[in-house]
DNA sequence: AGCGCCGATTCCGTTGCGGTAACCGGGGGT
DNA sequence: ACCCCCGGTTACCGCAACGGAATCGGCGCT
């Protein structure tokens, strides 16, 4: 079964990593699209199935997968190949330019281990100065 | 006329600094809204006013830039002061929380100035295979 | 024949950000 | 009386992002 070919797939990626109540979902900066940070980190490690992509990002819709897929191409960010096997099999992986950001995205959440939880404070205080 | 108060007033905000052609307009990054990153740049030599900060964002509406500034606010990263003068006068500060931010502005700005040009250059590529 | 797998795509609806335009309020100038 | 200044606010609107559900197509399995 064990069909372990050339694919020098990396670990399994972890199906709670991207859990909605993840601190992540509050970050106040983006790169690009909504998912486009999550796919980077997906791909980090390797190339990725659409499937496969799809395990930690359980809430985004194949739709908005494929559309943000199709716009990091389109951006020279991800690359995108078929092969014509069946059941068919698809394979994104981060092009070099695309790997120039995830230092951008490690800034971030650095950012976000430091001084995410002051702000949250500050958002909950003024929320509610009743 | 110069009313040159103890208001530490750095530079006059160049005005043509977020024009619209300006190429962080493409950038694939965002902190917060869509106007806070610039929001900060203006305010990182020191405290503006309101109408201050309309020079340089004259693409922005006095709404969103009120809109922004109360987010902001309430997220810790400015202060609002408003002085009972006539007219009416408010600063708006970065907080140490702000100023937090700006090495991420910074290294955002890094990447642009290393790598937009190959992104967009792809992104034109892709644009029209025809 | 019928079902399932994978990788999408299409239609449709909602949400919310961002933008436009108009107005407010109070003092001071002319 | 009128207008200007400043710092907003309010009402309205359009668009793009986002999301849900359903569908497609080729192939293999049963």
């Amino acid at each position: 079964m064990t069909d372990a070919t050339a694919h020098d797939r990396a670990a399994p990626l972890d199906p709670g990593m991207f859990h909605p109540l993840c601190p992540s979902s509050a970050v106040p900066f983006r790169v690009g699209d909504k998912w486009s940070g999550m796919v980077i980190r997906c791909l980090q490690d390797g190339p990725r199935r659409f499937g496969e992509l799809r395990v930690p990002l359980r809430a985004v819709t194949p739709k908005v997968l494929s559309e943000t897929l199709r716009a990091m191409e389109r951006d020279g960010l991800v690359t995108r190949t078929a092969y014509d096997e069946n059941p068919p099999r698809v394979e994104y992986a981060l092009t070099p330019l695309g790997r120039t950001l995830i230092p951008l995205l490690d800034a971030a959440r650095t950012w976000s281990e430091t001084h995410l939880p002051a702000l949250l404070a500050a958002r909950r205080a003024a929320g509610r100065p009743a």
